[in-house]
DNA sequence: TAAACCTAAATCTTCGAAAATCTGACCTAT
DNA sequence: ATAGGTCAGATTTTCGAAGATTTAGGTTTA
């Protein structure tokens, strides 16, 4: 793995875990201490990451994190569901065993890691939060993996990053989670999906993110939810 | 401007044109010469440009003119018709006076350049061509410019470059347009928006870009098409 | 013969200094 | 007071050499 890539994905993390906070500037000299390494990687990866839409930049003035507000995590929500509703019907009428068989294995995998921190009642470490994370992603990816398009595909990776960064904010707030079963969600996603039920799958999944959605917006009005917790 | 930028620009155009040939490799002592540049504006070009699926890269073993054929070319064509459907609906439900005016604005342009060039009969210039297609871009993107979606606006843009490269085949090959009348179907575009009558622009968009894609089709099976003209 | 192992050339990646540009403070003239 | 101009410091952008990796060809070995 080259260090622009390295540093491609620490930088992404810092940005969605929040420690890069949104529209910090993103001093070149600073990074490069912070991160060890010289211009060329950190151009490169910050150049990749402008495309995910996680920083900005404008020419001789530098980058700088792009900004969160309820606004952009609703936008990121819908476009979301406008490519991946569209994305899962081209899975269902494609997928073949195969992906079946993937899909119902990844959600097995999500499953095993949910249940393991719901039972360990302590505090998640942020391994097993990341861990989850990828599981999550893993299933969501897979669901719509048969649709046979590229760009379909790419689209919702970008959206998944996106809304990756709004998600973080919420686990760390302990937003209650309200009459919400994720995992009864995905089951019903799944079960839609194997029945090749689309319209059934399509308006599981469009449901799926607004209610992150809902939940999501008490990070942004304190007033909805409960009383905020800090994060780390 | 930026040389990064520049060069952006210029390597994107050559793309598009077809002087790069897809899948073609680009090692960067030979760009840098062509383009009497350094490594660093160069990678950060090449970065952006895969960002819009115009070129690709493998880590360590360079960078190739992204692939072209049918498939990719329906691919860009179907998700762009899914992205600027919504944008354009979006659009009609909340586009304002200025939205309106602009439109027309950008209508009237394009359809002052379609005639200036189909009036001369000579062959059209390189310049003429590009003026075309900058008209072309600016009517679409303002079709879809009220939808109040930064990311489906983006989505937009990167889809309309990548369809411009099928686009660019097409017109440099004399495709006999068949029974269409692309004018007809732009000014039909405009009173469905203008009535506010989003069903039916959303309908003209689709067979619009539908069009396009069928009579483009040719370009990839000549059998279907009249004779082929060498390009330039 | 085919596989594994070298070696040299080609190529990509990274570095840090140098060049170019921006920012803000200070000065000047109206 | 305000608009415009100038300069130093901060910051980004660019360059080419040096480092790292891949590729291709030839050699050895089983």
């Amino acid at each position: 793995m080259t260090l622009a890539e390295q540093v491609f994905h620490q930088l992404r993390r810092d940005i969605v875990s929040g420690k890069l906070k949104p529209m910090q500037p993103l001093r070149l000299d600073h990074l490069k201490k912070l991160y060890g390494v010289g211009f060329s990687p950190l151009r490169e990866a910050l150049n990749r990451l402008q495309s995910e839409r996680l920083v900005q930049s404008v020419a001789l003035r530098g980058f700088t994190v792009a900004p969160a507000s309820q606004r952009e995590m609703w936008d990121a929500i819908e476009t979301r569901i406008l490519i991946e509703t569209r994305a899962l019907r081209l899975s269902i009428a494609l997928g073949d065993d195969d992906w079946e068989s993937r899909l119902v294995g990844s959600l097995h995998a999500l499953t095993l890691q949910h249940k393991r921190m719901a039972d360990n009642n302590a505090a998640a470490s942020a391994d097993e939060d990341e861990a989850l994370e990828a599981r999550h992603q893993e299933f969501h990816a897979t669901l719509i993996s048969a649709c046979g398009s590229e760009r379909l595909i790419d689209f919702a990776q970008k959206l998944y990053i996106q809304t990756e960064r709004y998600r973080y904010s919420g686990l760390h707030q302990r937003l209650p989670v309200g009459d919400r079963d994720v995992r009864a969600e995905h089951g019903a996603l799944l079960s839609a999906a194997i029945d090749r039920d689309a319209d059934r799958a399509a308006a599981l999944l469009k449901r799926h993110y607004r209610l992150t959605g809902e939940m999501l917006d008490r990070t942004f009005d304190p007033s909805l939810g409960e009383k905020k917790a800090m994060s780390s």
